[in-house]
DNA sequence: GTCGCTGCAAAGTCTTTGCAGAGAG
DNA sequence: CTCTCTGCAAAGACTTTGCAGCGAC
């Protein structure tokens, strides 16, 4: 029997499965495994944050110097995981759009604005409410954000 | 005792209130009053709808047609009421940005990422989570906005 | 009158597309 | 081999900016 790998840590073998995820996908859509396609996949995955597809292009030339990879495979492949369900995109204030493995764990944040310290969390309540909401509506969530602006605890005490 | 106007549907008062902190912003900043910057203030108050500078463009031209107001000035006059917290924009899915007027009562957006409609709406179970988590870190909320992704039921219908 | 505002068009961004050669299957 | 993918550069879409004349104060 193998074993379920729920280790967040262990991130080698939850990429494996994820490429395993993707190349079957190519295939069943009869298009071609590339380099520059899995080298788009593993910085998204590699990296923590939401990348503008520029950001995502840098990364990739600073990570992988002989690699040519221009910008324009770069949004053409995130256009090809986001319809593919595997990266989410989020539109930001300014401009473009962001993007991030869809795989990933949820969480919402608490920014300071103050000492701009962002705290992430997770509440079972609100994410039941969303889901109510949007059942109730007929909408299908992909993703949410939801920010709540404020002071924390540190700057409190200091502004007093 | 004055009257406290609370009838949504008595707009016309709230509009002359509106156009009175308007015009009051202006002089404040050395700003000229100008019957582009009201027709602009004006077409977005009328409208129930978030719009796009494209959108409020064209409904300008529409309403007053003998009114010359090029696509720059919308843009222009939207930074403006941006940055004086007249008016809030939101980034959706597709590419650019839509408006709508800040002062109305607090609501969260459900956004369609096919279409780009944006759906209001305000649930008081979530409010008071909100309220909730940060006061169990004793964060003192100042502001929060919470978007839902999704996908509407017109358009899940369409893409089946 | 002064100085900010406007329309126009040109210039910027960010994203998509056309094409010929490269490369996966 | 075939047919898709890629990089490049050109084209698009959306937004901002420069400028000369106009208009609010």
């Amino acid at each position: 029997m193998p074993n379920v790998i729920t280790n967040f840590n262990d991130k080698t073998i939850e990429y494996e499965q994820l490429l395993q995820n993707f190349k079957l996908l190519l295939k069943k859509n009869k298009l071609k495994f590339t380099i520059q396609r899995e080298v788009i996949l593993k910085t998204l995955y590699d990296s923590d944050e939401h990348l503008t597809p520029e950001a995502l292009h840098q990364l990739i030339q600073k990570k992988y110097p002989d690699l040519k990879a221009g910008i324009a495979t770069v949004y053409r492949t995130l256009s090809l995981l986001e319809d593919s369900n595997v990266v989410t995109s989020l539109s930001f204030g300014a401009q473009g759009k962001k993007y991030e493995l869809g795989a990933k764990e949820h969480h919402d944040h608490l920014i300071c604005t103050e000492c701009g310290e962002i705290t992430e969390f997770v509440d079972e309540e609100i994410e039941k409410r969303q889901h109510a909401i949007t059942d109730d509506l007929g909408f299908k969530m992909l993703d949410h954000s939801m920010q709540i602006y404020g002071i924390c605890k540190k700057c409190q005490a200091k502004i007093k």
